[in-house]
DNA sequence: ATAACTAAGCTGGTCGGACCAGTAAACCCT
DNA sequence: AGGGTTTACTGGTCCGACCAGCTTAGTTAT
């Protein structure tokens, strides 16, 4: 039996990483807090200054703190300079869970990304565009059940990616990619609620709208769904 | 005479990254592409093999190469695969001079984000957000004549954050970050165009429309202005 | 007593070499 | 020629020493 799964080994950074933005995210230091030295963390902690370096870069991308060299870290005000890696963060830490405010800013920036994309993929959509986006769609029918709900959800999240390569508006899809990790945890959602069929259904009447070249229309079908989407959320708050 | 200047040494991590980025997007590797091991660039440029695995990450953050462990590191599909830092490293590589499709989709994506702060801070904004906003953009007048460009962008770019933040909707502060970047290569370009006066005489009109809760006025005038932006840039490459 | 200067002790950042756990290709035996 | 084993090589982790610059405590000169 082979064992392709990946392993689950938790190394000293990886640990270090997620015990320092649990602390900083939970609240038990404030932005502009001095966190202790790098080498009071690694000597405390029983490893190298090097691991706990490399982890204070990542959590420095992530937007939770301020490197300053020579001087120190402190914990950063991430709700005021952070960026879409701190939002990954959150968003991990909470269980993929996705606020209601979270999920209304991330579609309403998909609206705008993707309704770009629609309409220009509308206009220049060649043959080949339409029979490979079919063909991409049957595949995800095809293996549909076979897949878990989260592997699902990353062929939505490139299937609609693929809308905006063909578009060939090549910023739209770096910004897709940008907000990859939410989306995931938006579409594990969204298939949960209606269902997997439904959703690849959704999926062939954009093409169809876009081989009538009608991209307001697939514009439309993209802004329904989502309306829909945030009252089915607000009725089930309630 | 004390030296603030932030030391303009390029250690080997930056030098290599550069180095790599560089080759990268000037097509001398090819997505797919396997690179040399990390030990081989280290024994070659006579440095430590940590430093190379370090920026090897950051490049794989940037979206520029496929980390496989165990395998090899390979160039990436970053057309394709990329994000934001990607489109950073392509910008600052053509010396922050933005193309017009890059430009395009900046604003769009600008547009959808703090036209929808506009809107919520017309209806949520107190007094205190008004003194303060007027506060900040006095001193950007202030001081717009003793500083230089691009510190003058970040000032602009900071002010319109501060919409993001006042608004009460994280997320758009989340995004408006994501997209600094790229965002102050925009700013530079604007400014040179309109003129500083201009453009500061334009924050307060937003200040006068939210204050008279107009949010859908604040909308239509950062709408006009990007329109007639792209229009210009369209009449100067003409 | 105060101001200015100096030196020591911090800080993050770099570095190279050792070790680990997997991959993948070369190898040998059948 | 085919199949199983070995071995070289990969990225990933970790350590402890070193570096340069900031900060502060200490000292000296005024």
């Amino acid at each position: 039996m082979q064992q392709t799964n990946r392993a689950p080994v938790i190394t000293n950074k990886d640990f270090f990483i997620r015990k320092i933005t649990r602390e900083i995210l939970s609240g038990k230091w404030n932005p502009g807090d001095k966190l202790p030295s790098e080498r009071e963390f690694a000597s405390e902690l029983g490893m190298g200054k090097t691991v706990v370096h490399s982890a204070f870069e990542k959590l420095a991308s992530m937007g939770l703190v301020d490197i300053k060299p020579q001087s120190g870290i402190y914990v950063a005000d991430y709700m005021k300079t952070g960026n879409i890696e701190t939002l990954n963060a959150i968003v991990q830490l909470n269980g993929n869970e996705l606020s209601k405010e979270v999920t209304t800013g991330i579609l309403d920036l998909r609206l705008a990304i993707e309704g770009m994309a629609f309409r220009a993929l509308a206009q220049c959509r060649s043959e080949e565009d339409i029979a490979y986006l079919r063909s991409v769609t049957e595949d995800i029918r095809k293996c549909s059940r076979g897949i878990g709900l989260e592997e699902l959800a990353e062929r939505f999240f490139v299937w609609h990616r693929e809308i905006c390569i063909l578009s060939g508006k090549n910023i739209l899809t770096l910004f897709m990619n940008t907000t990859h990790d939410v989306s995931i945890a938006f579409w594990v959602n969204y298939l949960r609620m209606y269902g997997t069929s439904f959703a690849i259904d959704r999926l062939e009447r954009f093409i169809d709208l876009i081989e009538a070249r009608d991209g307001g229309g697939a514009y439309n079908l993209l802004a329904e769904g989502i309306e829909d989407y945030l009252e089915r959320l607000e009725e089930q708050t309630l």
